[in-house]
DNA sequence: AAAACCTCCAACCGCCAAGCG
DNA sequence: TCGCTTGGCGGTTGGAGGTTT
């Protein structure tokens, strides 16, 4: 495989020993992270880089939880999952210490084998078969329509139209922001809770699109919406951040 | 006590996309 | 543009450890 899986190099494959995890943790530690290709040569282990990496991220990197995952972690879990289907690693990077092959590891050994059987009993508990039978597709929670938004020297954000964000769903539900004049980081938890009402709000079709517009940018405003796009990052439920929205046409988001 | 079976998770596999020369 | 390398992802598997018979 050119991929590089290590298979027939006579590179050395199953489990890690304590010996190997502290030489890759010493490299690591040392050179830091990526480069992967390099860790081999560096630390003169037998294992190809995929190896390597996986076991850093999955096993060795600080502040990986072990154990059950907590009532909340589930429920996040869940929810995610129907936001975003299979995307593991989108959904392990909101919540806290655990990883892709974690969250993975759980939902089909856990909740996956449930839902099967819960299709079988259909008096079975509902949310559960509610929140794995019913997927909403990356971009589904789709909120409609555009802000026209500018930012200004102080970096409040202002909508020259008195533009809103706007929800609508088949239940007929409409949820209007007026935007003019927050700052980003009170827009940014208007937008989060926004999103967290709609993961409480049960099943919900959405149409439109996600996207907001804007008129012309100086360099400097340029700059603090990058600023704040990178405070975003954290508080979003998406993979992208508010100033990734901004920035890229809507169609980059469209999976 | 031990064989059979089950559960779970660490690790591997194959594929894809981006970057680079 | 093309081919190669690399990083990253989701699906799948192997096997250790636990449970049941």
């Amino acid at each position: 495989m050119t991929s590089g899986s290590g298979s027939g190099l006579g590179l050395k494959k199953g489990a890690w020993t304590a010996h190997e995890d502290m030489l890759l943790k010493n490299c690591i530690e040392k050179y830091g992270e990526g480069k992967w290709h390099l860790i081999p040569l560096r630390t003169g282990l037998n294992r190809c880089r995929k190896s390597c990496r996986l076991r850093w991220l999955n096993y060795l990197r600080p502040n990986i939880k072990r154990g059950d995952f907590a009532e909340d972690e589930i429920d996040l879990m869940l929810r995610l999952h129907r936001l975003l289907g299979n995307r593991w690693s989108l959904i392990a990077g909101r919540i806290p210490g655990r990883t892709a092959n974690d969250v993975k590891n759980y939902w089909n050994t856990h909740i996956q084998p449930r839902s099967k059987q819960h299709k079988k009993e259909p008096d079975a508990d509902e949310s559960l078969q509610d929140a794995t039978l019913t997927i909403i597709k990356p971009q589904p929670h789709i909120i409609s329509k555009t802000i026209n938004m500018c930012m200004t020297d102080n970096r409040q954000i202002v909508s020259p139209g008195g533009g809103n964000l706007t929800r609508t769903s088949n239940a007929g539900a409409n949820n209007n922001f007026n935007v003019s004049s927050l700052t980003p980081n009170v827009l940014d938890d208007k937008i989060n809770q926004y999103l967290q009402e709609l993961f409480d709000d049960g099943e919900v079709e959405l149409e439109g699109d996600i996207g907001w517009s804007f008129g012309e940018f100086s360099a400097a405003q340029v700059e603090a919406l990058h600023t704040v796009g990178q405070e975003d990052d954290n508080n979003s439920f998406f993979d992208f951040s508010l100033y990734e929205v901004m920035w890229n046409p809507i169609d980059s988001h469209q999976l």
